[in-house]
DNA sequence: ATCTGTCTACTTGTACACAAGTTGCTTTAT
DNA sequence: ATAAAGCAACTTGTGTACAAGTAGACAGAT
Protein backbone atom coordinates (compact mmCIF):
# COMPACT_ATOMS: atom_id res chain seq x y z
CA UNK A 1 0.00 0.00 0.00
CA UNK A 2 0.93 3.33 -0.47
CA UNK A 3 0.38 6.96 0.90
CA UNK A 4 -2.07 8.74 -1.09
CA UNK A 5 -0.60 11.10 -4.10
CA UNK A 6 -3.61 13.51 -3.17
CA UNK A 7 -2.76 13.68 0.90
CA UNK A 8 0.75 14.97 -0.08
CA UNK A 9 0.25 17.82 -2.10
CA UNK A 10 2.22 21.16 -1.68
CA UNK A 11 3.74 19.39 1.04
CA UNK A 12 7.93 19.43 1.44
CA UNK A 13 9.84 15.97 1.05
CA UNK A 14 9.84 15.64 4.44
CA UNK A 15 6.58 14.96 5.23
CA UNK A 16 6.29 13.39 2.56
CA UNK A 17 9.20 11.43 3.57
CA UNK A 18 7.17 11.43 7.45
CA UNK A 19 4.17 10.07 5.81
CA UNK A 20 5.55 7.44 4.11
CA UNK A 21 7.36 5.97 6.39
CA UNK A 22 4.62 6.49 8.98
CA UNK A 23 2.54 4.38 6.84
CA UNK A 24 5.18 1.85 6.63
CA UNK A 25 5.58 1.64 10.97
CA UNK A 26 1.42 1.20 11.06
CA UNK A 27 1.70 -1.32 8.47
CA UNK A 28 4.08 -3.26 9.72
CA UNK A 29 6.47 -3.17 7.14
CA UNK A 30 8.87 -1.67 9.42
CA UNK A 31 8.99 -3.32 12.66
CA UNK A 32 9.63 -2.30 16.69
CA UNK A 33 13.20 -2.78 17.25
CA UNK A 34 13.96 -1.81 13.71
CA UNK A 35 16.93 0.80 13.07
CA UNK A 36 16.27 3.98 10.78
CA UNK A 37 19.94 6.01 9.67
CA UNK A 38 19.22 8.89 8.15
CA UNK A 39 21.88 8.16 5.23
CA UNK A 40 19.80 4.83 4.87
CA UNK A 41 16.24 6.82 4.33
CA UNK A 42 17.74 9.66 2.68
CA UNK A 43 19.58 6.34 -0.12
CA UNK A 44 15.96 4.82 -0.31
CA UNK A 45 14.00 8.61 -1.01
CA UNK A 46 16.62 9.49 -3.31
CA UNK A 47 17.35 13.03 -1.40
CA UNK A 48 19.95 14.53 1.28
CA UNK A 49 19.61 13.90 4.73
CA UNK A 50 17.59 17.73 5.06
CA UNK A 51 14.69 16.19 4.87
CA UNK A 52 15.03 12.89 6.63
CA UNK A 53 15.92 14.77 9.61
CA UNK A 54 12.61 16.95 9.32
CA UNK A 55 10.72 13.50 8.73
CA UNK A 56 12.57 11.95 11.67
CA UNK A 57 11.88 14.58 14.46
CA UNK A 58 8.44 14.81 13.28
CA UNK A 59 7.59 10.68 13.60
CA UNK A 60 9.70 10.99 16.63
CA UNK A 61 6.91 13.69 18.26
CA UNK A 62 4.02 11.66 17.05
CA UNK A 63 5.73 8.74 19.62
CA UNK A 64 6.40 6.30 16.37
CA UNK A 65 10.70 6.27 16.42
CA UNK A 66 12.66 7.25 19.22
CA UNK A 67 15.61 9.48 18.39
CA UNK A 68 19.07 7.69 19.86
CA UNK A 69 22.48 8.76 19.88
CA UNK A 70 23.04 6.31 17.09
CA UNK A 71 20.36 5.77 14.20
CA UNK A 72 16.52 5.96 15.60
CA UNK A 73 14.55 2.88 16.90
CA UNK A 74 11.54 2.13 16.06
CA UNK A 75 8.79 1.75 18.40
CA UNK A 76 6.09 0.86 16.44
CA UNK A 77 2.18 0.63 16.72
CA UNK A 78 0.87 -3.10 17.53
CA UNK A 79 -2.62 -3.45 19.16
CA UNK A 80 -1.98 -2.33 22.68
CA UNK A 81 -0.67 1.02 21.64
CA UNK A 82 -3.89 1.56 18.83
CA UNK A 83 -5.88 0.94 21.48
CA UNK A 84 -4.51 3.50 23.23
CA UNK A 85 -4.31 5.88 20.62
CA UNK A 86 -7.98 5.53 20.64
CA UNK A 87 -7.79 6.37 24.48
CA UNK A 88 -6.77 9.80 24.03
CA UNK A 89 -9.13 9.84 20.88
CA UNK A 90 -11.84 9.43 23.44
CA UNK A 91 -10.45 11.92 26.18
CA UNK A 92 -9.85 14.54 23.37
CA UNK A 93 -13.74 14.27 21.75
CA UNK A 94 -15.16 13.67 25.63
CA UNK A 95 -13.87 16.79 26.50
CA UNK A 96 -14.45 18.73 23.56
CA UNK A 97 -18.25 17.34 23.32
CA UNK A 98 -19.05 18.51 26.64
CA UNK A 99 -17.69 22.34 25.93
CA UNK A 100 -19.72 22.61 23.03
CA UNK A 101 -22.46 25.20 23.53
CA UNK A 102 -25.49 24.37 22.63
CA UNK A 103 -25.57 27.36 21.08
CA UNK A 104 -22.91 26.22 18.50
CA UNK A 105 -24.76 22.81 17.77
CA UNK A 106 -26.88 24.26 14.95
CA UNK A 107 -24.33 25.40 12.74
CA UNK A 108 -21.89 22.75 13.43
CA UNK A 109 -24.56 19.70 12.83
CA UNK A 110 -25.02 20.89 9.41
CA UNK A 111 -21.11 21.02 8.77
CA UNK A 112 -21.34 17.41 9.90
CA UNK A 113 -24.16 16.38 7.67
CA UNK A 114 -22.74 17.56 5.14
CA UNK A 115 -19.53 15.31 5.84
CA UNK A 116 -21.88 12.18 6.06
CA UNK A 117 -23.17 12.85 2.98
CA UNK A 118 -19.55 12.87 1.55
CA UNK A 119 -18.71 9.66 3.32
CA UNK A 120 -21.98 8.45 1.75
CA UNK A 121 -20.81 9.52 -1.60
CA UNK A 122 -17.28 7.64 -1.06
CA UNK A 123 -18.97 4.53 -0.16
CA UNK A 124 -20.91 4.25 -3.43
CA UNK A 125 -17.88 5.66 -5.23
CA UNK A 126 -15.60 2.78 -3.64
CA UNK A 127 -13.27 5.22 -2.93
CA UNK A 128 -11.52 4.28 0.99
CA UNK A 129 -9.11 6.91 0.35
CA UNK A 130 -11.91 9.99 0.50
CA UNK A 131 -14.16 8.04 2.83
CA UNK A 132 -11.19 7.62 5.25
CA UNK A 133 -10.56 11.55 4.38
CA UNK A 134 -13.96 12.53 5.23
CA UNK A 135 -14.40 10.40 8.62
CA UNK A 136 -10.95 12.40 9.36
CA UNK A 137 -12.71 15.96 8.82
CA UNK A 138 -16.00 15.30 10.62
CA UNK A 139 -13.71 14.35 13.74
CA UNK A 140 -11.48 17.35 13.32
CA UNK A 141 -14.09 19.65 12.15
CA UNK A 142 -15.82 18.52 16.02
CA UNK A 143 -12.63 19.34 18.02
CA UNK A 144 -12.31 22.63 16.12
CA UNK A 145 -15.38 23.38 17.18
CA UNK A 146 -14.40 24.08 20.69
CA UNK A 147 -12.09 26.31 20.17
CA UNK A 148 -9.59 25.23 22.68
CA UNK A 149 -5.90 26.00 21.87
CA UNK A 150 -4.16 23.10 23.51
CA UNK A 151 -6.61 20.56 22.65
CA UNK A 152 -6.36 21.44 19.59
CA UNK A 153 -2.58 21.15 19.60
CA UNK A 154 -2.77 17.49 21.22
CA UNK A 155 -4.90 17.08 18.17
CA UNK A 156 -2.27 18.11 15.52
CA UNK A 157 0.25 15.82 17.33
CA UNK A 158 -1.60 13.02 16.66
CA UNK A 159 -3.84 14.10 13.20
CA UNK A 160 -1.20 12.48 10.89
CA UNK A 161 -1.28 8.84 12.52
CA UNK A 162 -4.91 9.06 12.88
CA UNK A 163 -5.46 9.54 9.48
CA UNK A 164 -2.96 6.74 8.86
CA UNK A 165 -4.92 4.54 10.95
CA UNK A 166 -8.02 5.44 9.28
CA UNK A 167 -6.29 4.77 5.89
CA UNK A 168 -5.70 1.38 6.66
CA UNK A 169 -8.76 0.17 8.46
CA UNK A 170 -11.44 1.81 6.13
CA UNK A 171 -9.48 -0.25 3.59
CA UNK A 172 -10.44 -3.29 5.11
CA UNK A 173 -14.03 -2.49 6.08
CA UNK A 174 -14.47 -1.91 2.41
CA UNK A 175 -12.70 -5.11 1.58
CA UNK A 176 -15.30 -6.39 3.68
CA UNK A 177 -18.06 -4.66 1.94
CA UNK A 178 -21.41 -2.69 1.59
CA UNK A 179 -22.43 -2.93 4.85
CA UNK A 180 -19.62 -3.02 7.10
CA UNK A 181 -19.10 0.67 5.47
CA UNK A 182 -22.80 1.45 6.22
CA UNK A 183 -22.16 0.43 9.05
CA UNK A 184 -19.48 3.32 9.85
CA UNK A 185 -21.63 6.30 8.51
CA UNK A 186 -24.55 5.16 11.18
CA UNK A 187 -21.90 5.40 13.95
CA UNK A 188 -21.41 9.23 12.90
CA UNK A 189 -25.15 9.65 12.31
CA UNK A 190 -25.17 8.35 16.15
CA UNK A 191 -23.01 10.88 17.13
CA UNK A 192 -24.46 13.81 15.32
CA UNK A 193 -27.89 12.76 16.22
CA UNK A 194 -26.37 13.13 19.76
CA UNK A 195 -25.15 17.01 19.28
CA UNK A 196 -28.30 17.44 17.45
CA UNK A 197 -30.47 16.67 20.69
CA UNK A 198 -28.06 18.92 23.22
CA UNK A 199 -28.34 17.17 25.74
CA UNK A 200 -24.87 16.76 27.09
CA UNK A 201 -25.59 13.05 29.04
CA UNK A 202 -26.95 11.85 25.90
CA UNK A 203 -23.35 13.07 23.93
CA UNK A 204 -21.25 11.34 26.32
CA UNK A 205 -22.82 8.35 26.05
CA UNK A 206 -22.95 8.19 22.36
CA UNK A 207 -19.67 9.65 22.46
CA UNK A 208 -18.10 6.82 24.95
CA UNK A 209 -20.29 4.08 22.39
CA UNK A 210 -18.47 5.30 19.43
CA UNK A 211 -14.97 4.74 20.76
CA UNK A 212 -16.25 1.65 22.21
CA UNK A 213 -17.57 0.16 19.52
CA UNK A 214 -14.61 1.19 16.98
CA UNK A 215 -11.88 -0.41 19.72
CA UNK A 216 -13.87 -3.84 18.61
CA UNK A 217 -13.87 -2.80 15.20
CA UNK A 218 -10.07 -2.25 15.74
CA UNK A 219 -9.64 -5.48 17.45
CA UNK A 220 -11.57 -7.21 14.33
CA UNK A 221 -9.44 -5.70 11.74
CA UNK A 222 -5.91 -4.95 12.97
CA UNK A 223 -4.70 -7.70 15.23
CA UNK A 224 -4.15 -10.56 12.00
CA UNK A 225 -1.72 -8.37 11.12
CA UNK A 226 0.50 -8.65 14.25
CA UNK A 227 -0.29 -12.46 14.43
CA UNK A 228 1.73 -13.84 11.32
CA UNK A 229 5.28 -11.75 12.42
CA UNK B 1 15.39 35.85 33.39
CA UNK B 2 17.88 33.07 31.92
CA UNK B 3 16.89 29.80 30.99
CA UNK B 4 19.21 27.68 33.65
CA UNK B 5 22.39 26.33 32.23
CA UNK B 6 21.90 22.83 34.27
CA UNK B 7 18.70 21.92 31.97
CA UNK B 8 20.81 22.14 29.10
CA UNK B 9 23.81 19.65 29.86
CA UNK B 10 24.33 17.49 26.72
CA UNK B 11 21.99 19.18 24.48
CA UNK B 12 21.97 20.41 21.34
CA UNK B 13 22.51 23.56 20.01
CA UNK B 14 18.78 22.95 18.81
CA UNK B 15 17.60 22.29 21.89
CA UNK B 16 19.21 25.73 23.76
CA UNK B 17 17.52 27.27 21.22
CA UNK B 18 14.36 25.85 21.41
CA UNK B 19 14.45 26.52 25.35
CA UNK B 20 15.97 29.99 24.98
CA UNK B 21 12.79 31.06 22.95
CA UNK B 22 10.26 29.16 24.93
CA UNK B 23 11.18 31.01 27.87
CA UNK B 24 11.00 34.32 26.08
CA UNK B 25 7.28 33.50 24.45
CA UNK B 26 5.95 32.01 27.83
CA UNK B 27 7.78 35.18 29.96
CA UNK B 28 6.36 37.79 27.02
CA UNK B 29 9.27 39.21 26.10
CA UNK B 30 8.60 37.81 22.45
CA UNK B 31 4.53 38.54 21.98
CA UNK B 32 2.16 37.11 20.10
CA UNK B 33 1.92 38.42 16.57
CA UNK B 34 5.96 39.10 16.59
CA UNK B 35 7.50 36.79 13.70
CA UNK B 36 10.58 35.07 13.81
CA UNK B 37 12.90 34.41 10.91
CA UNK B 38 15.63 31.69 10.79
CA UNK B 39 17.74 34.15 9.88
CA UNK B 40 17.31 36.53 11.94
CA UNK B 41 17.19 33.62 15.13
CA UNK B 42 20.33 32.24 13.63
CA UNK B 43 22.65 35.48 13.66
CA UNK B 44 21.41 35.95 17.25
CA UNK B 45 22.44 33.24 18.52
CA UNK B 46 25.64 32.80 16.86
CA UNK B 47 24.55 29.76 14.86
CA UNK B 48 23.86 28.39 11.24
CA UNK B 49 19.97 28.09 10.02
CA UNK B 50 20.31 24.29 11.25
CA UNK B 51 19.70 24.30 14.70
CA UNK B 52 16.96 27.10 14.57
CA UNK B 53 15.40 25.02 11.91
CA UNK B 54 15.27 22.45 14.33
CA UNK B 55 14.04 24.87 17.85
CA UNK B 56 11.61 26.06 15.64
CA UNK B 57 9.94 22.71 14.68
CA UNK B 58 9.99 21.81 17.60
CA UNK B 59 8.73 24.95 18.97
CA UNK B 60 5.64 24.44 16.46
CA UNK B 61 4.54 21.31 17.53
CA UNK B 62 4.89 22.40 21.32
CA UNK B 63 2.01 25.00 19.68
CA UNK B 64 4.28 27.90 20.70
CA UNK B 65 4.46 29.71 16.62
CA UNK B 66 3.11 28.32 13.47
CA UNK B 67 5.14 27.87 10.78
CA UNK B 68 3.91 29.73 7.56
CA UNK B 69 5.53 30.42 4.26
CA UNK B 70 7.28 33.01 5.32
CA UNK B 71 8.42 33.48 8.44
CA UNK B 72 7.52 31.61 11.77
CA UNK B 73 4.41 33.50 13.97
CA UNK B 74 4.33 33.44 17.55
CA UNK B 75 1.56 32.24 19.17
CA UNK B 76 2.34 32.65 22.84
CA UNK B 77 1.05 32.11 25.88
CA UNK B 78 -1.62 34.29 27.53
CA UNK B 79 -3.64 33.50 30.80
CA UNK B 80 -6.27 31.94 28.47
CA UNK B 81 -3.70 29.79 27.07
CA UNK B 82 -1.96 29.11 30.17
CA UNK B 83 -5.32 27.74 31.99
CA UNK B 84 -6.30 25.61 28.48
CA UNK B 85 -2.35 24.71 28.92
CA UNK B 86 -3.57 22.83 32.80
CA UNK B 87 -6.90 21.48 30.93
CA UNK B 88 -4.97 19.35 29.46
CA UNK B 89 -3.03 18.41 32.13
CA UNK B 90 -5.84 18.00 34.41
CA UNK B 91 -6.94 15.33 31.57
CA UNK B 92 -3.75 13.78 31.98
CA UNK B 93 -3.02 13.17 35.38
CA UNK B 94 -7.22 12.78 35.70
CA UNK B 95 -6.95 9.56 33.51
CA UNK B 96 -3.68 8.13 34.85
CA UNK B 97 -4.55 8.23 38.41
CA UNK B 98 -7.94 6.37 37.44
CA UNK B 99 -5.11 3.85 35.71
CA UNK B 100 -2.84 3.41 38.46
CA UNK B 101 -3.33 0.01 39.91
CA UNK B 102 -3.68 -0.04 43.95
CA UNK B 103 -0.55 -2.16 43.64
CA UNK B 104 1.58 -0.36 42.48
CA UNK B 105 0.74 2.52 45.29
CA UNK B 106 3.35 1.12 47.58
CA UNK B 107 6.08 1.70 45.24
CA UNK B 108 5.24 5.00 43.51
CA UNK B 109 4.17 6.63 46.97
CA UNK B 110 8.00 5.72 48.36
CA UNK B 111 9.51 7.52 45.19
CA UNK B 112 6.75 10.54 45.63
CA UNK B 113 7.75 10.73 49.12
CA UNK B 114 11.68 11.55 48.26
CA UNK B 115 10.26 14.13 45.97
CA UNK B 116 8.84 15.56 47.96
CA UNK B 117 11.48 15.60 50.88
CA UNK B 118 13.98 17.03 47.64
CA UNK B 119 11.29 20.10 46.72
CA UNK B 120 11.38 21.16 51.19
CA UNK B 121 14.79 20.96 50.68
CA UNK B 122 15.12 23.18 47.60
CA UNK B 123 12.98 25.45 49.69
CA UNK B 124 15.06 25.71 52.66
CA UNK B 125 17.62 26.12 50.41
CA UNK B 126 16.12 29.37 48.18
CA UNK B 127 16.65 27.43 44.99
CA UNK B 128 12.95 28.04 42.62
CA UNK B 129 15.09 26.32 39.94
CA UNK B 130 15.79 23.01 41.73
CA UNK B 131 12.28 22.90 43.23
CA UNK B 132 10.32 23.51 40.17
CA UNK B 133 12.45 20.53 38.67
CA UNK B 134 11.32 18.39 41.46
CA UNK B 135 7.76 19.90 41.29
CA UNK B 136 8.35 18.77 37.21
CA UNK B 137 9.49 15.70 38.73
CA UNK B 138 6.30 14.74 41.13
CA UNK B 139 3.90 14.80 38.37
CA UNK B 140 6.37 13.16 35.87
CA UNK B 141 6.60 10.14 37.92
CA UNK B 142 3.36 9.23 38.40
CA UNK B 143 2.17 10.19 34.78
CA UNK B 144 5.12 7.27 33.79
CA UNK B 145 2.95 4.96 36.58
CA UNK B 146 0.48 4.20 34.18
CA UNK B 147 2.99 2.84 31.25
CA UNK B 148 0.74 4.18 28.86
CA UNK B 149 2.43 4.98 25.43
CA UNK B 150 0.17 7.56 24.00
CA UNK B 151 -0.58 9.54 27.33
CA UNK B 152 2.92 9.33 28.15
CA UNK B 153 4.11 10.66 24.15
CA UNK B 154 1.42 13.40 24.94
CA UNK B 155 2.86 14.63 28.57
CA UNK B 156 6.24 14.27 26.12
CA UNK B 157 4.83 17.02 23.98
CA UNK B 158 3.95 19.43 26.84
CA UNK B 159 6.74 18.50 29.51
CA UNK B 160 8.63 21.78 28.14
CA UNK B 161 6.26 24.13 28.60
CA UNK B 162 5.52 22.66 31.79
CA UNK B 163 8.76 23.11 32.96
CA UNK B 164 9.38 26.86 31.91
CA UNK B 165 5.81 27.84 33.17
CA UNK B 166 6.69 26.36 36.48
CA UNK B 167 9.96 27.76 35.91
CA UNK B 168 8.17 31.12 35.76
CA UNK B 169 5.52 30.67 38.34
CA UNK B 170 8.23 29.24 40.89
CA UNK B 171 10.25 32.41 40.88
CA UNK B 172 6.86 34.28 41.81
CA UNK B 173 6.19 31.82 44.65
CA UNK B 174 9.48 32.20 46.12
CA UNK B 175 9.52 35.99 45.98
CA UNK B 176 6.56 35.85 47.86
CA UNK B 177 7.81 34.36 50.61
CA UNK B 178 8.18 30.86 52.70
CA UNK B 179 4.92 29.90 52.89
CA UNK B 180 3.54 30.54 49.82
CA UNK B 181 6.50 27.69 49.05
CA UNK B 182 4.94 25.68 52.23
CA UNK B 183 1.53 25.71 50.54
CA UNK B 184 2.69 24.23 47.00
CA UNK B 185 4.85 21.25 49.16
CA UNK B 186 1.51 21.10 51.11
CA UNK B 187 -0.60 20.64 47.85
CA UNK B 188 1.66 17.99 47.13
CA UNK B 189 1.29 16.05 49.96
CA UNK B 190 -2.34 16.29 50.06
CA UNK B 191 -2.16 14.47 46.49
CA UNK B 192 0.49 11.98 47.78
CA UNK B 193 -1.98 10.98 50.57
CA UNK B 194 -4.86 10.29 47.68
CA UNK B 195 -2.55 7.74 46.05
CA UNK B 196 -1.52 6.07 49.72
CA UNK B 197 -5.67 5.86 50.41
CA UNK B 198 -6.08 3.54 47.45
CA UNK B 199 -9.51 5.03 47.17
CA UNK B 200 -10.15 5.99 43.60
CA UNK B 201 -13.11 8.42 44.07
CA UNK B 202 -10.76 10.18 46.94
CA UNK B 203 -7.58 10.42 44.18
CA UNK B 204 -9.90 11.62 41.71
CA UNK B 205 -11.61 14.38 44.53
CA UNK B 206 -7.87 14.86 45.38
CA UNK B 207 -6.33 15.49 41.63
CA UNK B 208 -9.52 18.06 40.61
CA UNK B 209 -9.05 20.37 44.02
CA UNK B 210 -5.56 20.27 43.10
CA UNK B 211 -5.90 21.52 39.07
CA UNK B 212 -8.67 23.97 41.04
CA UNK B 213 -5.93 25.48 43.24
CA UNK B 214 -3.18 25.59 40.81
CA UNK B 215 -5.48 27.22 38.52
CA UNK B 216 -6.44 30.13 41.01
CA UNK B 217 -2.89 30.36 41.75
CA UNK B 218 -2.00 31.06 38.28
CA UNK B 219 -4.32 33.36 37.47
CA UNK B 220 -2.56 35.15 40.77
CA UNK B 221 0.46 35.15 39.77
CA UNK B 222 0.66 35.25 35.73
CA UNK B 223 -2.34 38.36 34.73
CA UNK B 224 -0.38 41.24 36.01
CA UNK B 225 2.82 40.53 33.41
CA UNK B 226 0.25 40.65 30.90
CA UNK B 227 -1.48 43.50 32.63
CA UNK B 228 1.63 45.81 31.99
CA UNK B 229 1.57 45.14 27.81
C1' DA C 1 -4.06 59.90 -9.02
C1' DT C 2 -4.38 55.09 -9.76
C1' DC C 3 -3.20 50.90 -11.62
C1' DT C 4 0.25 47.69 -13.43
C1' DG C 5 4.48 45.53 -14.18
C1' DT C 6 9.12 44.72 -12.83
C1' DC C 7 12.81 44.38 -9.81
C1' DT C 8 15.19 43.75 -5.45
C1' DA C 9 15.71 41.81 -1.12
C1' DC C 10 14.42 38.37 1.76
C1' DT C 11 12.23 33.96 2.74
C1' DT C 12 12.29 28.78 3.05
C1' DG C 13 13.54 24.03 1.09
C1' DT C 14 17.11 21.17 -0.12
C1' DA C 15 21.80 19.57 -1.03
C1' DC C 16 26.33 18.98 0.36
C1' DA C 17 30.64 19.37 3.29
C1' DC C 18 33.05 18.75 7.46
C1' DA C 19 33.91 17.67 12.35
C1' DA C 20 33.36 14.99 16.42
C1' DG C 21 32.05 10.87 18.37
C1' DT C 22 30.65 5.79 18.50
C1' DT C 23 30.77 0.88 17.10
C1' DG C 24 32.79 -3.06 16.03
C1' DC C 25 36.36 -5.55 13.83
C1' DT C 26 41.06 -6.57 13.12
C1' DT C 27 45.47 -7.07 14.47
C1' DT C 28 49.01 -7.52 17.68
C1' DA C 29 51.09 -8.73 22.00
C1' DT C 30 51.11 -11.89 25.82
C1' DA D 1 43.88 -18.80 22.71
C1' DT D 2 42.77 -14.55 24.74
C1' DA D 3 42.87 -9.79 25.77
C1' DA D 4 43.87 -5.23 24.55
C1' DA D 5 44.88 -1.59 21.45
C1' DG D 6 44.11 0.68 17.30
C1' DC D 7 41.89 1.47 13.11
C1' DA D 8 38.13 1.85 9.73
C1' DA D 9 33.49 2.65 8.69
C1' DC D 10 29.79 4.27 10.24
C1' DT D 11 26.73 7.76 12.97
C1' DT D 12 24.77 12.52 14.03
C1' DG D 13 25.37 17.75 14.70
C1' DT D 14 26.38 21.77 12.49
C1' DG D 15 27.83 25.01 8.85
C1' DT D 16 27.41 26.58 4.22
C1' DA D 17 25.71 27.02 -0.62
C1' DC D 18 22.29 27.32 -3.97
C1' DA D 19 17.60 27.35 -6.03
C1' DA D 20 12.87 28.57 -6.11
C1' DG D 21 9.38 31.39 -4.58
C1' DT D 22 7.20 35.59 -2.21
C1' DA D 23 6.48 40.38 -0.56
C1' DG D 24 6.91 44.90 -1.05
C1' DA D 25 8.65 48.98 -3.17
C1' DC D 26 9.32 51.68 -7.05
C1' DA D 27 8.73 53.34 -11.55
C1' DG D 28 6.06 54.01 -15.57
C1' DA D 29 1.77 54.13 -18.22
C1' DT D 30 -2.98 55.43 -18.51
Amino acid sequence: MNYPEAWLRGASLGEGIASNIRLKIVSGTIQPGDKLSENGIAAEFGTSRSPVREALKTLSSEGLIRLERMGAVVIGLGPKEVGELYDVRYLIESFVQSRIAALDAKALSVVLERIIDKMELAGRHRDPVEFAFQDLSFHETIIAEAKHSRIWQLWRSIRQLVMTVMLITTEEVFAEGEERVEAVIEKHRILLQGIRSGDPEEVQKRVRRYFDDSYVTLRHSLPHREEDR
